[in-house]
DNA sequence: GCATAATTGATAACAAGTTTGCATTCTCGC
DNA sequence: GCGAGAATGCAAACTTGTTATCAATTATGC
C-alpha cells in the first residue's frame, strides 16, 4: 500500500520528464533505513531535498503532551524536503520509516544546479506545492465546518481512489488509532464517527482494517453533505 | 493596515529582483474594482495570475449554509491565482474587493512566457509557495491541538509583527466577527476567548479594534503554551 | 445633540468531542 | 487450541463551542 494519507497529492518523480528525472536521481545519494528509524527530526538545518525509492515513510509531528500527528505518509515516488530548499527552513517534521525504507538524499546544491539546468524540475516542483497547497486548503475548510463522519468518509474515499474499479468494494488496513492521529481527534471520536457511518452501510469495521463495499453510493451521501462546490483537476 | 491574516507570508513583488518584477507588471494589465466587486468567483476556468497593485483583497468561499469562512486577506504585492496555472484547478475561492483596489492581471500564456524566460520568477513563486505551506500546516496543526484563545493570541501576534518597535503596544482594526470567520468559529466563542485573553491583560478590547498593551508578555505567555518547538525562517 | 446602525456582552439549551477506565473481541505465534 | 497482546466497544463526567435571543455600549451622520 502506497499512499495512506496523501491528500490525493501526485508523487514527484511521474511528473517529471525521463530525462529530468534520470538527472535527479543520478544526483542522488541512496539511503537505506530500517523500521522506525530518524530520517530527519523537526529542527534539523541541513537542507536537501529527499525522494522515496522504496517503502513508506510517517510525516508527522510529536506534542508536548505525548500525543502525535501525523501530517502525511508518503510512499515510493514522492519527495520532501522542500521547505528546507525554498523557504528557507529547518526541517519542519519528524520523518520517520515505516518498514525499511529506501530514499534518495540529493544535498541543496546539487538541487540547485538542477533547478538552474533544466527548467521543468522547478516546474514539477512548482506543480506539486500548488496542489498540496490547495488539498491542504481544502483539508483546513473541511477540519473547520464538516462534522467529523462527513471528513472521514470523505478521506477514506480519497484513500480508495486509485482501487480500481471505482465500482468494487475497497478496503484499506487502517487502525483507529492511526485515524485519530490523523484528524486529531480521540479514538473514541473516530470509533463513535465509524459507528455511525457503519449504521448507514457505507463502511464495513473490521480489525485492523476498514471496506468500502459500496464506494459509489459513499460518493452521493458525501455529495449530499458537502458544504463547497467540488473543484478537481483538469478541464 | 495591509495584511491583516496573510499568515506571516510574504508578497511576491518583493522576492523578484528588479528586473524580473518589471517584467512581470510590464505584461500585466492594470483593472479596477470598486468596494464589494467580485473579482474571481470560485469554479471560474480562466487561468492567470494575479498581483494587488493597491487596496486589499478578501480570500474565502461561502458555506452551504450561508456562513462565510476568509481563508486570507491581501494586499499590496500579494499574488494569487497560481492554482489556475500550475494545479490545473479552476478558482477554488472567491476574491472580493475591500474598498478599491487596483490588481494587475497576468494572462496564463505570458505568465508561461516570463517562466521560461527568467527563472528568478519560478523560484519566487516556488518559495511563496513552499512558505505558504508550511504556513498553513502549521495553521491546521494549530487548529487541531490549541484551544481558541491560544490559536488567537498567536495570530494576533503574528498580524502585529511588523508594527515596531516589537516592545511598544500595537492595536489592529478588526471587528469580532471577521475573527470569527477566520477561525470558523461563532462570535460568542471569539468573544469569550477574548475575553479570557483580557483578563489577564494579554489583550484590550476596544470597539472595532484590539489592542495588545505587551507583545514580550503575550509571546512569553504563548512560548508557554506552544505544543510544538517554534521554527523559523532563517538562521 | 440625537437617532440609528454597528458592535459587543450575556444567557440558556444543546451538540460534539475529551478523558478515563474497563470490558470485549480479534489475531497471531506457539 | 490457547494465551498474550492488540484493537475495538462502551459509559460517565466534563469541557468547549453552537444557536438564538436580547440587552448594553459605541460611533457616525445629520
Amino acid at each position: 500500500m502506497t499512499d495512506i494519507f496523501d491528500l490525493d497529492t501526485p508523487a514527484l518523480l511521474p511528473l517529471l520528464p525521463p530525462a529530468t528525472k534520470a538527472a535527479l536521481l543520478s544526483a542522488a545519494v541512496p539511503v537505506h533505513y530500517p523500521d522506525g528509524a530518524l530520517v530527519h527530526a523537526r529542527g534539523d538545518r541541513k537542507p536537501g531535498l529527499s525522494v522515496v525509492r522504496s517503502g513508506t515513510v510517517r510525516i508527522g509531528n510529536p506534542g508536548a503532551d505525548g500525543s502525535y500527528t501525523t501530517t502525511s505518509i508518503l510512499g515510493p515516488g514522492h519527495c520532501f524536503g522542500e521547505f528546507t530548499l525554498f523557504a528557507d527552513l529547518p526541517r519542519t517534521h519528524d520523518v520517520v520509516a515505516i518498514g525499511e525504507v529506501v530514499i534518495d538524499q540529493i544535498s541543496a546544491p546539487r538541487v540547485m544546479a538542477l533547478y538552474d539546468a533544466d527548467p521543468k524540475l522547478g516546474w514539477a516542483l512548482l506543480c506539486l506545492a500548488t496542489r498540496r497547497l490547495h488539498a491542504l486548503i481544502e483539508f483546513a475548510e473541511d477540519l473547520r465546518r464538516l462534522p467529523l463522519p462527513v471528513q472521514l468518509a470523505k478521506h477514506l474515499l480519497a484513500m480508495t481512489r486509485q482501487h480500481a474499479p471505482a465500482s468494487a468494494p475497497a478496503s484499506v488496513a487502517l487502525v483507529q488509532d492511526d485515524l485519530a492521529s490523523m484528524f486529531g481527534v480521540s479514538r473514541v471520536s473516530i470509533g463513535k464517527a465509524l459507528r455511525r457511518l457503519a449504521a448507514e452501510g457505507l463502511v464495513e469495521i473490521g480489525y485492523g482494517r476498514l471496506t468500502l463495499p459500496d464506494r459509489p453510493r459513499l460518493a452521493d451521501w458525501l455529495a449530499e453533505r458537502a458544504v463547497l462546490m467540488p473543484v478537481t483537476a483538469g478541464g
